[in-house]
This record gives structure tokens, C-alpha cells and sequence, in this order.
DNA sequence: GTCTATACATGGATAGAC
DNA sequence: GTCTATCCATGTATAGAC
């Protein structure tokens, strides 16, 4: 009896998502909000129109079902980015700028990846050190910035000693610092920066702001 | 009988640094280490060399003790960034670049602080928004930040449209994000931040975006 | 695979003596 | 103000029937 043993019942049911799938992605939203101690099964549990045990059964444990958890949401955050064709036809310039506004739009569009991610570094990384598979999944991100500066350094439009480790970092900390401070900043600034026109204003800003730093001389 | 109820037995022992102000620091690093659901009165009791029942007499609640903590943790960095002195005999860029740096380095060396501010954004700035006076906390630096600007705009040496809360945020999510992001980031990229080096090439990376973006034209 | 019922530990909070 | 002892709700986890 292999893997697939669920031989029958192949249930074509309305809700067919399958159990495992579903608990995943009620836990995703559960430990987002929550952080890993914050998180109930109870609620996990109820959230999905099943039992506690089931939970259990699928996934052994709290903080099992977490790293599971936190490996789907890496991976969903993979495939968008992996979706991205930038190259092309484009100018060095105009490619950053997609990139970046890329970025912007994806952690706006995903708050529940910004908190997986802020909840993980609360946890001091213990759980990502787990999944070792995660390690290469900013490097097709990287490769694309590095091939866009090569580009631009090649066209005497961008600086040649920009590192793309770095140029990415700071890409993504201004994506990321807008979703994950939102709620201390707003108060602090009476700036609600989830309003249409500060939100654009503010991408705008982080879009000029990068291509500042990697523009020639 | 007033407040000041503690009549005679003002206490000359070494570590006189008064009950709460005891528990208030312990807590601050409990709750920073682990945030608000994650940390335990029991350790943050033992911790102190108390008991629970003392955290109750003083704060009331685990939330009460969680806002006071976060209260306190906002203050230490007001007092810090109060202290910086930038005007005087500095050209613009030079101020602009202290001011960066400073902010920086703060960050770096107050990793309670950048957690504490994760933890709130997770509790969705439920708490913090009950401490009013932490509205004002950071309008100096803005006000510092602002002067800087338009002596460097009346020089000529930056640019006339840049928002100081704008390029607060910038300045802010670059230094944050070095620190909030830490473990996740050297894992994912086999480059760990608290190394020496490469802490002080991020540092170099962040005060050059910032100038970069504020310079004319 | 899925359920109900329950074991067992933990954790926030309080009572009451000193 | 400070302590010990304890209450009670909650939360993780499992046993065992279907």
C-alpha cells in the first residue's frame, strides 16, 4: 500500500480541498495573526469543521503543523516571485522599477507572509532552520537583480560596485517594513498607511528610492 | 497616607532599585524575547527573584504588566534619539548622515526594542494605542529631520520635494529590518548579519541610499 | 480517516497569612 | 509589601470507538 492508499471515495464533494490542505491553510491565517503561542488548535480546529484530533493525526503536533505552516507560506511567496519575467525587451531601468514595484505590491498583498515571517524571527528562526529546503528560495530573485545590474552597469546607466545580496535587502525592507510596522507607525504618525493615495505615494517613494541608490555615478 | 506610603525602611540594599522598576525590566526582556501570549508571568516571577503575586500587587494584569513594558520600551528610545545633537557647525549632508547612522546603531544595539515593536504590530497595535502619549514620541525627530532638509534645500544640495516623514519611514524600515529580519535573512542567504564586516557594509549600504535619495536633484 | 471524551500539564489570577 | 498555597480555566495531546 503506497502513499496514495486513499484507494475510493475520491470525493468530488464541493469543499473537496482535502483535509490536510484545508487544516494547512486555516493554520497559515491562525498562526499569522497569532504568532506560533498565540495560536490555538482549538481554533485551528473549529475554523475548519473539524476536530482536534484530526489535527493530530495529520500533522503530530503544534509546532509541527507551524513549520508546515511556515514552509507553505515561503512557498507561495516562491511562485509569485518565480512568475515574474522582467527581462526582455526592458530598459535596465524600467526592469528595477517593475522588480521593486513588484516587491511593493507583493508583501501589500500578502500581509499574512509578512507575519509568518516577523513571527518566525520573534521564534529566533528556530523552525526555518528545519526546513532546509527553503534556503534556495530567494535565489532566482536574486539571479534576476543581479542580471538587470549587469545589464545596467554593461549600458552605463547603473553604479558597478552594487551587491545584489544587498540591493535586495533593502528592497526588501522597505516592502516589508510598510506591511509589518503598519500598525505602530499609523498610530505614532496619525499616517494611515493603508489609505490608497499614501499607500501609492509611499510606493512611488521606495520605487525612486532604489533607483536612486544603484543609479550611475 | 499617600503614595509615598513606603514610611521608613528606604532600603540601602546593593541591588535598591525598587520592586517594580525590577519586574518592569525582566518583563521588558520577557516580553521582547517572546511577545505577549509567549511570555510567562512565572518566568518573568522567577526571574526577578519574586513571586507572581508581587506582578499582580504592581501591574495588575499580564496585559497591564505588557503595556507598561511597551510604554517603557518606547520611552528609552525617545531619551536616546533626544539626545542626539546634530545641528551646529554641520553641513546638511553630514548632519544627515549622523542622523542615519545614529538610527542605525540604535537599532542594532536595542534588538528588545525592535522585538517589542514586532510583538505589538502581531497584537495589531491593540495596546499601544492605548498609551497616548506615545503620540508624540517621535515629532523631534521628525522636527530634527525637517530642519536638516530645508538647510539642505536652501544650500541646494537636496532635493525641495522630499516629505520628512517619508524619508523618516525609509531611514526607520532600513535600520529595522536589519534587526527584525536577522534570523531569517542569514538563513536564507548564508550571510549572517551580527558579523562584524558585513554589519558595518550594511551600515555603509543604508546612510549612502538614504543620501542618495534626498540629494539633488 | 474521523469522531467524542478525557487525561494531564500549564498558566493566569487570587486568598489570606505575615 | 511580600510571601505560600491554591483555585480554576485553558490548552496540548491522546485513547478508543466507529
Amino acid at each position: 500500500m503506497t502513499k496514495a492508499s486513499r484507494s475510493k471515495t475520491a470525493p468530488a464533494k464541493g469543499d473537496e480541498e482535502g483535509t490536510r490542505a484545508r487544516i494547512l491553510n486555516v493554520a497559515l491565517q491562525e498562526f499569522s495573526r497569532l504568532g506560533l503561542s498565540g495560536a490555538r488548535i482549538d481554533a485551528i480546529a473549529a475554523e475548519s469543521g473539524l476536530n482536534k484530533a484530526m489535527i493530530y493525526y495529520h500533522f503530530g503536533s503544534k509546532e509541527q503543523l507551524y513549520v508546515a505552516a511556515l514552509k507553505e507560506s515561503y512557498q507561495r511567496f516562491r511562485e509569485i516571485e518565480g512568475a515574474l519575467e522582467v527581462d526582455g525587451a526592458l530598459e535596465p531601468e524600467q526592469a528595477l522599477r517593475k522588480l521593486v514595484g513588484a516587491s511593493f505590491d507583493f508583501h501589500a498583498a500578502h500581509p499574512e507572509f509578512v507575519r509568518m515571517v516577523m513571527g518566525e524571527n520573534i521564534n529566533q528562526g528556530e523552525y526555518i532552520s528545519k526546513i532546509p529546503e527553503l534556503r534556495a528560495i530567494n535565489h532566482s530573485a536574486i539571479a534576476l537583480l543581479e542580471h538587470v545590474c549587469q545589464r545596467g552597469v554593461a549600458e552605463g546607466v547603473f553604479r558597478a560596485d552594487v551587491d545584489p545580496v544587498d540591493l535586495h535587502m533593502s528592497i526588501s525592507a522597505l516592502s516589508f517594513y510598510n506591511v509589518s510596522n503598519r500598525h505602530t507607525f499609523s498610530f505614532i504618525f496619525g499616517r494611515d498607511l493603508g489609505a490608497a493615495d499614501v499607500h501609492a505615494a509611499r510606493r512611488a517613494s521606495v520605487v525612486d528610492t532604489i533607483l536612486r541608490a544603484v543609479r550611475a555615478p
